[in-house]
DNA sequence: CCCTTTATTTAAAGGAAATCAGCAAAAACG
DNA sequence: CGTTTTTGCTGATTTCCTTTAAATAAAGGG
């Protein structure tokens, strides 16, 4: 858990083995690609890189705990690629922020398919991921809120009733500090993003999953017809 | 393939045959529900029944074989629940029929979550269900449309663009005259239906998956909005 | 009562996850 | 330089799963 080393410079060691990780990442990536979530096997990861099975429990205590990291890569990726796509536009246009932001979540998952689904459909309720799921979650709504509420904060309504909101406020500041640069989501979620999220993921997860090429045909013209939708009502 | 029987009546064999496909089902969906779809383990199913592991092959060729029927059976429980609960709604009264419509989907969803991950999260995407994955796609955009396209084809617009719509037409001849009932359905899937679907689908494949719960909120306002927001623009 | 079909069992091959004991090399320390 | 510790890895083992093949019990039909 602590580091030993004084953050001076890492040492040779932890180089190599941050390297490992990587490599057992890629390997893994690869793998999860070709052979989908369920084939993802610590013993063929291990064989692709040459060494044995065994050898990879001293970087992931379980396979699980590999595709935690993948499914943590998973989302941090994303949400840095739509938040830097949408930053490139200027703040003031916000019919384009959406438009930029959909297609770059789009993109994301179309071009990874697998990581999309390794993010979004594992089954989160019940016992898997204690706080992991909130922090995922709450990074994806930062992401779009940042992008499309205009100037600060807007929030033309706000959900989270009355009873739970507690462990919220303490894990956006235990674990939230890079996310920043986000004015005025102190509060519960405002619905804009909330409902902005649900479109663009209905849309996405069906096209990824695949239902929308059992139906022979192209999604585009319904992502347009979304974002203009979305920008017809903008609360 | 061919039943020799002339379908007079089921003999005492076919009787108790099926009664043994029902229970491994049911023994299957317990586990489902229980450990997660990669927890089906055809040991443990047949361990259950009292009987050994490779008895469960008389009855299902591999576990994908398991897994298909069960997603079958998913989707067509899924199209019927929502068919039958649209039908309470006399079919004037268009804005009751969407909103009967996104609560039957998902009631149905939330009090079996794992089987609408099984339906909707498997990747259909490469090689796994080739046939399948189109009527199970058509069945539910059938049964959408059905419910809110008010009088016949409206079809405000239509997807599918100019390719790959050969094996539709056969496909819905073959294997959908249960389908029936609805008028003016033969040509390309209108959009409206698919703007609705996705729609349902990103608010209850969100919720099932736990992202909502995880943000501490109860979503049940943006259904209330989607519909608002669905009814106001008709198309 | 025999014979065919069906249901189920045992046996076995093949693979994966996870854990343990042990070995070798690099690093850290004297 | 030499010793100790840490780190990376191997081999063996255990358990569990899927799946095939062969042997056995049960049921039905002539």
């Amino acid at each position: 858990m602590a580091q030993d080393a004084p953050r001076s410079q890492p040492t040779r060691r932890e180089r190599y083995r941050a390297q490992t990780i990587r490599e057992i990442k890629e390997h893994a990536l690869r793998r999860l690609a070709e052979l989908g979530p369920d084939g993802l096997s610590l013993n063929a990861i291990a064989r692709a890189m040459g060494i044995t099975g065994p050898a990879l429990y001293r970087y992931y205590a379980s396979r699980d705990a590999l595709i935690e990291a993948l499914t943590d890569d998973a989302y941090q990726d994303l949400v840095q690629t739509v938040r830097t796509a949408v930053d490139g536009v200027p703040a003031g246009e916000a019919g384009n922020r959406l438009r930029v932001l959909m297609e770059a979540f789009r993109g994301w998952a179309l071009t990874q398919p697998h990581r999309y689904l390794l993010a979004f459909k594992t089954p989160l309720t019940g016992t898997v991921p204690p706080r992991a799921a909130t922090r995922h979650a709450n990074s994806v709504v930062a992401a779009i809120l940042c992008a499309v509420v205009p100037h600060e904060s807007d929030t033309p309504a706000r959900f989270a009733p009355e009873g739970p909101g507690v462990s919220l406020e303490q894990e956006r500041q235990e674990q939230w500090s890079t996310a920043g640069s986000c004015a005025g989501v102190d509060g519960p979620v405002p619905a804009r993003a909330l409902l902005i999220w649900s479109r663009i993921h209905g849309l996405v997860d069906l096209e990824v999953t695949g239902q929308f090429s059992a139906l022979g045909l192209d999604p585009s013209a319904l992502y347009c017809a979304e974002a203009a939708a979305l920008i017809g009502e903008p609360g």
